[in-house]
DNA sequence: AAGGATTACTGCACTCAGTGCGGAAATGCA
DNA sequence: TGCATTTCCGCACTGAGTGCAGTAATCCTT
């Protein structure tokens, strides 16, 4: 048994690892190019074996995710925190921000690698937007758990792909369109679209 | 010059194989399972070399989507044909009803094996979702052509985004519990959640 | 009908992602 | 210190996908 205010060595140790070959991954991607760097590289870069990076990402995607979890488990709290008052689509956009949160990282040399690839490498896009919806799934399971009376799991997963359809949809095209704006206009403009887009849904009542 | 009534032997005989592909990797698929069955197997199945498969598919789960672009002219020609009065979400819906109608032919083998393996095979859902999204960006774009006053590129690329997102949200939510409900059922429940999900957008006026 | 030009087919050798296995090393715990 | 449990990692392997180069089929012109 463990004592839960005990970190082991173990656990520090696979952290460490961890974040290393996210560090190796990032900088060999930037200067090599996605395809052009072998997951041989990348563990030889962390100081580990081939063999071993396999059990700590279970792909080469997985490497440009890897904080997904916690913006899901961040994404599911503020659902679980939610006011008494507010209405479904309230909560589902305050939980999108949060899940939307970490790419305010969107200076982390990671997030804007990971945009590039995103719209650069077709199994990065793959991954990505398989991660997305798995998580559209299981906020959609908890927005319905927080509304019983107003949502079944069904309606909440169309509510939640509605949201962050439009999200993504406006996202892919902003980059599509090759015009030099920064980070902050891109934001802008995305909100704008989003805004106007569900304004049908917050503004009745 | 090609006369464009004349169709060569090498355009017949060039589907004549793509569909003897497909129909192999149905065939194989269901008795062997997708991860069971290499491409060799395929190729072998409809009598070509293995090297010359990838002449006719990119990949592997290509196989899986080849009536995709099909499906996504007959929506783009839906826009372009849209009645002078009606408004852009409409005319959206009704281009996406030409995208689906094709998987009236949940019959079909083909539509029905893809259903399963989405779900089973993240290689597959992955494809499948790049597909799904790139369709929805050119929708995007010939829907924000059709209406220029009223639409730009982002914002029609996120109101396709909500609508799909919203169905493929509804989808992946009834798929994903295991009831033993009927492809008519699952169409029906889908169709509910969504009607009421989009009703605020189309209400209006 | 025959010619050369073009395009498709295919085998070969190769790279790389990812897996199963088994032994060796490191860690946790008493 | 000693023993149990994980973790590490090399090895051998499968299968997807690519580049190349030679051969076969199709096309088009005359």
């Amino acid at each position: 048994m463990r004592y839960c205010w005990h970190v082991s060595l173990r656990e520090r140790k696979r952290a460490r690892t961890r974040q290393a070959l996210v560090d190796a991954a990032t900088r060999l991607f930037e200067t090599q190019g996605y395809e052009g760097t072998t997951i041989a590289d990348i563990a030889a870069a962390a100081e580990i074996g081939t063999r071993t990076f396999f059990s700590y990402f279970a792909t080469k995607e997985d490497l440009l995710f890897p904080e997904a979890e916690d913006r899901l488990r961040a994404a599911l709290d503020a659902i679980a925190a939610r006011d008494p008052g507010d209405r479904p689509a309230e909560v589902l956009l305050i939980a999108l921000r949060h899940v939307g949160e970490a790419s305010d990282e969107i200076v982390s040399p990671l997030a804007a690698l990971r945009l590039e690839l995103i719209s650069t490498v077709p199994s990065v896009r793959g991954r990505g937007l398989q991660i997305q919806q798995d998580a559209q799934l299981e906020i959609a399971r908890h927005l319905a758990a927080a509304f019983p009376d107003e949502l079944d799991v069904v309606g909440a997963a169309a509510l939640t792909g509605a949201f962050v359809g439009a999200v993504t949809g406006a996202l892919q095209a902003l980059f599509d369109q090759p015009d030099g704006r920064g980070p902050a206009e891109l934001r802008a403009a995305m909100q704008a679209a989003v805004a106007q887009t569900l304004a049908p849904w917050m503004d009745e009542r």
